[in-house]
RNA sequence: GGCCCCGUCGUCUAGCGGUCAGGAUCCAUGGUUUUCAUCCAUGUUACAGGAGUUCAAUUCUCCUCGGGGUCACCA
């Protein structure tokens, strides 16, 4: 069975690029009928907060993103770790490493000055005297001192570490006793039974030390799939500095959870030429083997487009819910069929679909003056009066069929083009020269309003 | 700096030795429309550079350059 996790480490909101860590993992999961975890990751009480934590779970709730089981805090492990930490004493794979922090840093500040790499020199590995008393110790684990490291990744291929490069005796327990991060991750990925790790590529080089607690505890090394980092427009790692990266930041923007998951899903993965993916062809179509190389530049144009087609694709019903967020409250209105076919098909997200409707909805006070100058002539006020003078008289005025009629029959009548009555009775009606069909616009405002906005306009430009 | 990863239109990407280097977005132009938007059509723009291997390299190898990541008692 497949069994992925998403693992973050409670220190501030779900970000996009871990957002898209976790949609992949959760897909592949999904995919394989397997087991999509939830962990996090707050060994360090310090950095840690449960508001943040919070904050992460009330994204994945909007965005639909359900994981299995309970979730698992790590900061309530303690136990757990202790008795893998003893495991290793005993074994006489890891050990306690008296040097203070002082002596550390001298150590490196020498390795520094010699243009040496900095690591721990093994003072205490083999250290069999009694210990200092009254010294603090971290327990640190033994790391092969030489030979080759390889990480299998599913997305990189393989990549090979020399252990003289890169390893040295990494910490595995602070001097309070609890764990650090190269350490409880595998543990805690062995214990939940992951299978595949889908994270960012970030994490390739604590790969091999991770792998080196594998070993030394005798677990299965997981799979990998080290997904390459989104980037800001200057080509850095996305941070927090780079504006809205709050995945909430995206719902007070008015995208929707579709919109955004089928945007961040194409970013680093594709399936040939296709762009539109509904959630479920996600799950069927994706596969981390065909996630890219290189990073990506993060950039929201198309997040735009896609917000745009899926609004313009969804049904009125499901926009008139929607829409109860931005307190409008359509589902009673009667008009709301031809409202929505107007206005969905110009608005890029909810927000904007929201006040496109408030401003409809709303008697113009002030015309747009080249509007008034381009459609407005001298002889605009007689057509306008005898619009309105059918429209009164009419009695059934309901679809834009209706109004479309009686502005046909106003031209006719008068013997003028139809743009003579449409362009004044658009300024009339909405204040400007752009906006949906006039019929429509008629039939959604309904026969009073229709006549108070033209003779408004007649009013004040007479 | 050491180690590791990456390098196709501005952006997201297809490509897995032989293609007029494809799609999407953006932008521009035209058409449709009473206007705007939608929609449709058309167009501009890319294989970082240099050596090799090969009959043939965007594709394989090496080097250079460029970018990124990581080097904690953070995760």
């Amino acid at each position: 069975m497949v069994v992925t996790r998403f693992a973050p480490s409670p220190t501030g909101y779900l970000h996009i690029g871990g957002l898209r860590t976790a949609l992949f993992s959760y897909l592949w999961a999904k995919k394989n009928n397997g087991l999509f975890l939830l962990r996090i990751e707050d060994t360090d009480k310090a950095r840690n907060s449960q508001e943040a934590a919070d904050a992460i779970l009330k994204a994945f709730k909007w965005l639909g993103l359900e994981h299995h089981g309970e979730i698992v805090y790590q900061s309530q492990r303690d136990e757990i770790y202790a008795s893998y930490i003893k495991q290793l004493l005993d074994e006489g794979k890891a050990y306690r490493c008296y040097m203070s922090k002082e002596d550390l840093s001298s150590l490196r500040e020498a390795q520094m000055a010699k243009n040496e790499r900095t690591k721990y020199d093994g003072k205490y590995r083999d250290f069999k005297g009694t210990p200092p008393e009254g010294l603090e110790s971290v327990i640190r684990i033994k790391s092969p001192l030489s030979g080759a490291i390889i990480v299998k990744d599913g997305v990189k291929g393989n990549v090979v570490f020399q252990a003289e490069d890169i390893l040295d005796d990494f910490v595995i327990a602070r001097a309070d006793g609890s764990p650090t991060y190269n350490f409880v991750v595998a543990v805690d990925d062995h214990l939940m039974g992951v299978t595949e790790v889908i994270r960012g590529d970030d994490h390739l080089s604590n790969t091999p030390k991770q792998i080196v607690v594998y070993e030394a505890l005798g677990f299965d090394v997981p799979s990998f799939y080290h997904v390459p980092m989104i980037h800001n427009s200057e080509g850095k790692k996305l941070s927090k500095r780079d504006g809205a990266t709050d995945v909430m930041a995206y719902k007070d923007m008015g995208y929707t959870p579709e919109a955004l998951l089928n945007f961040l899903v194409r970013l680093g993965w594709s399936y040939g030429d296709q762009e539109i993916f509904s959630m479920q062809e996600m799950q069927e179509l994706f596969n981390p083997k065909d996630i890219n190389r290189s990073a990506s530049i993060y950039n929201t144009e198309k997040l735009d487009w896609l917000s745009a087609h899926y609004i313009k694709n969804a049904s009125n019903s499901t926009l008139a819910e929607l829409l109860i967020g931005y307190d409008l409250f359509l589902t009673s209105h009667d008009k709301r069929e031809i409202l929505l076919d107007a206005l969905k098909e110009r608005a890029k997200t909810l927000k904007e679909l929201s006040e496109l409707i408030k401003e409809i909805l709303t008697t113009p006070t002030i015309y747009d003056e080249t509007a008034i100058k381009k459609a407005f002539k001298a002889d605009s006020v007689e057509v306008l009066n005898a619009f309105k003078e059918k429209v009164s008289t009419s009695s059934e005025m309901h679809l834009p069929s209706d109004y479309h009629h009686l502005m046909q029959a106003t031209a006719e009548e008068m013997q003028i083009g139809f743009g003579k009555i449409a362009n004044p009775l658009r300024v009339a009606l909405l204040g400007k020269m752009s906006g949906p069909g006039l019929d429509s616009v008629m039939a959604i405002l309904g026969k009073n309003e229709t006549i108070l906005r033209i003779t408004n306009a007649i009013a004040a430009h007479s």
